[in-house]
DNA sequence: AGCTTCATGAGAGTTAACTCTCACGAAGCT
DNA sequence: AGCTTCGTGAGAGTTAACTCTCATGAAGCT
């Protein structure tokens, strides 16, 4: 009910005409806005269910946000998808993910804030997390595509290599990213936590322990 | 049908009393046979359908074992464990796979070897050990415990380490356990190959790296 | 031979993930 | 104001993962 009670102002908008597209005369009027409260409601309520770590399913996610099961999977194909989107929209950006160590060069002190940043956030969304990925590794058929936090970060992290170790060893530095998207991971905080038995912290720190040691060891070869 | 057929001339056995077990003076006789063929021909049937990379479900392994889904599900708990004691069937001891490398104390050398025998069998029951993590994933609760094929393998591989490393530094070594623990897996081949679009050969190839580079960093810093 | 035990099958029941159809009703257009 | 468009809800249908109960019939025991 409170969910998009912030956005009703949006309502008055109807009826102006967007000409900016070219071809679209059509003015794509309140229906639109329509569509996009709905579609916000819908991703709030999965948002706030994902927070309170309880069991994610499509009634619960529909019911939270005052809509049919059917209008959920009018806006989303599967549970997967919303779960995506709503994880996506609580992720900064890499720049800003990585804004406190922008002013470091080295990218052995650069990937391990990288490391600490996702594994901490992905800790923080465990439920929903858990569920994409258990979602997308049953079936690599179409929109099983999960999102690619971990490569923006890594990028990111590693921009002081482009210009050294990407000149000189293009392929190490390829290797040295596919390395790092097996480490910085959901996946390798689920294994730490889960198989080897560590705590969140224990894991996080192990992680990062890893990926400091294979970017350093990718460094030091060049 | 002929999942058990070379199994019924253990039928003949019943009734011999069994006095080896001092308490147990009872009898197990053909009821636990039938059991034991029962369990086996459920297990078979599994392993036949993880063969042919088709979708996994209770109906079809049942079915195909010629029992009731209702006696599959009192042999096993859920669809994940009997997945789990499938693949464990196929799976050499860690002696057995790292045999042909047995002769080498070289724990890069023997690291990289069991990187590729866990990985390519991962890939060859794809089906079923996706199946198994998707399950697995979701809940920590009892009875998620994943076999831990990698683990004795690891510590195979490692074993020159035990007497050097593990004696002068046994958090190293724990360290390194870890971070091969992540690297050595079913999920590190799945994120290589479905996130980073890599083809089966070429995610071995990088995991056995990966691998290779981190056990190496941690030999060289002793 | 007869009684008991028990593995198994059959089937109903529940929940979730989807899919599909139909009808309502408000938004938008003429 | 009246017609049309279309977002939405309601509900039926399907499949799989389970759970539970009840009846059957063969194995085993006395």
């Amino acid at each position: 009910m409170q969910v998009n009670s912030h956005n009703e102002s949006e309502l008055d908008l109807c009826g102006r005409a967007v000409e900016t597209d070219g071809m679209t005369i059509q003015a794509p009027a309140g229906r639109e806005n329509q569509k996009q409260r709905t579609r916000t409601a819908i991703i709030d309520a999965a948002r706030e269910i994902i927070r309170g770590s309880a069991e994610v399913t499509m009634p619960a996610v529909a019911k939270a946000a005052l809509v049919s099961e059917a209008t959920a999977y009018r806006y989303f194909p599967d549970l997967v998808s919303l779960l995506r989107e709503a994880i996506d929209g609580t992720f900064p950006s890499p720049a800003e993910a990585l804004a406190p160590v922008e002013e470091s060069d080295d990218p052995v002190v650069r990937i391990a804030f990288a490391t600490e940043r996702l594994l901490r956030h992905v800790q923080m969304y465990q439920g929903a997390v858990r569920a994409v990925i258990s979602g997308s590794i049953v079936r690599s058929d179409s929109a099983a595509i999960r999102p690619g936090h971990r490569f923006g970060l890594i990028d990111h992290a590693l921009a002081p290599l482009d210009a050294t170790l990407g000149r000189r060893d293009p392929a190490a530095l390829r290797q040295l990213k596919q390395d790092l998207a097996v480490i910085v991971s959901a996946e390798a905080l689920f294994t730490l936590t889960d198989l080897c038995g560590l705590s969140p912290d224990d894991a996080v720190a192990s992680a990062m322990h890893t990926a400091r040691t294979i970017t350093a060891a990718a460094v030091a070869s060049s």
